[in-house]
DNA sequence: TGGCTCCACTCGTCAAGACCTCTTTAGGAG
DNA sequence: CTCCTAAAGAGGTCTTGACGAGTGGAGCCA
């Protein structure tokens, strides 16, 4: 004996993946469909609850629910690492005039960055072992939002670290009244003598907290990927650390590895 | 005027954050957050529920609410993909001693290969379209579960595809009695002389569908890793592709990408 | 025509209560 | 001492019913 809610869940997701209903048609109203179940309001809801968490229809206020369509991805890649390399010893006039490196499907766009905050802070025991400091050294934080150009909401969350003393010696950087973007934390880190030799990218899924769907605009129902990047220098220290939040249905990390030859 | 259910969220949220509760805890029982809140049984399910799809809180039938903790993390690199190449043209004997890949925290562990499937399918559009083949093109598809050693539930469900015409050359790989099992899809390709020159992994984030959360054993609040990797031949042909669907709380991603000097 | 209001239709919130199922434990039967 | 059972206490399902709130169109009015 199923739960009446599950029976009608299963009954409506057959539809949608039968093709009875396609990526934007309207669902019945809910009315309609404590008819046709003879179920009450409230279960006929709980059952399009369990739709709307697996993410596949959207419900509109007013409106009604409708089988969601697929969003176009954001690719992001790792090749990118290398070309960021490079432009972060260019002249500042030449780096202001290539663009980030987001890629949609082939068409390359700038996004827009937002600073939002840049200030010191002392490493917390899990980010002073992340970075390989002892727990209290300084850090520079810099926290911001990356925008798609046509999208009204952030496609990224970023937050990075640097190690405060190892850049000190370009007191420019330290300025907090100069906007330490554009650049990025690789040309800072190159104007004081380091070099990327490598980067370690980690990746984890979860549903996004309830600042991260306000945030990124994300409807119940999807999912948030959370990704480290390490960087190291050429002697094997960690040059800088980025916590980046990203819309798991605006999204395709894309990771390519080089294999040597037999 | 916020919404009841909301504010109770908001205000359990924020304890659990604060570490007045922590992971393993539980949670007030129903009742009596239903006498804290003055609010009815419903609003506070209501409360709950949104908690509990943040994965938050689970939430066990007959025993109360838990804040959950932590799963430990089942790391998956991209450097595997050298090792495996090598590995596949071991002879036999050599292969079945060293084990799968996985590791977990530093601690290597084999990983048990549950064979489900194997079988001739048509390519679809768009399994064409990423294996560079044309519509219809007669493909072998396999299908298994990997399981972590100390776990009872799978840690991914994978689906691979290879080109049958690409291997027909070697008349044991098509014999189905023959369990394909282990030397993995590389071997296959390995006795057939193509070699594997670089590895592009996809990666997406979504909840999980009924199914998945089923076979994967994910409770309410968590997401899946969606890994589409395509392995390219020394002539930028595609040599196979497999889909692979990852717990998103039991699972990190690890991408290493070496730059070039300057 | 343009704009406004009203209304019908949609989904959203909340209540109170009945009854079910699951877990745990205490206590009794063997 | 072990095993079983009953009861308490927890969450789960579902109903009926009442409002609240967003959307969009029909029709009125300036």
């Amino acid at each position: 004996m199923a739960k009446a809610y599950e029976r009608i869940a299963d009954e409506l997701r057959a539809e949608i993946r039968a093709g009875q209903l396609n990526p934007g048609d309207q669902l019945p109203a809910e009315s309609a469909l404590v008819e046709r179940f003879g179920k009450s309001h409230v279960t006929i809801r709980e059952a399009l609850r369990v739709l709307q968490t697996e993410g596949l229809i959207d419900k509109q206020h007013g409106r009604g629910s409708f089988v969601r369509r697929p969003r176009t991805r954001v690719q992001r890649t790792n090749s990118r690492h290398q070309w960021e390399k490079g432009r972060a010893r260019e002249p500042e006039e030449q780096r202001l005039q290539t663009g980030a490196t987001e890629r949609d499907t082939g068409l390359e766009v700038n996004d827009l960055v937002f600073h939002a905050s840049y200030r010191e802070i002392k490493a917390s025991k899990e980010l002073a072992d992340a970075m390989g400091v002892p727990e209290g050294t300084v850090l520079l934080e810099r926290t911001y939002r990356t925008r798609y150009s046509a999208e009204r909401a952030p496609f990224s969350l970023v937050t990075s670290y640097l190690v405060r003393e190892r850049i000190e010696s370009n007191p420019d950087l330290l300025d907090e009244t100069k906007e330490p973007w554009p650049g990025g934390t690789w040309n800072q880190l190159h104007t004081v003598g380091i070099e990327i030799d490598r980067v370690e990218e980690r990746v984890t899924a979860r549903p996004p907290t309830a600042e991260e769907a306000e945030e990124l605009d994300l409807p119940p129902g999807t999912s948030v990927l959370i990704l480290r990047k390490t960087s190291y220098d050429t002697e094997g220290r960690v040059a800088d650390v980025s916590d980046v939040t990203l819309p798991g249905d605006r999204t395709e990390l894309l990771f390519t590895t080089h294999l040597e030859r037999w």
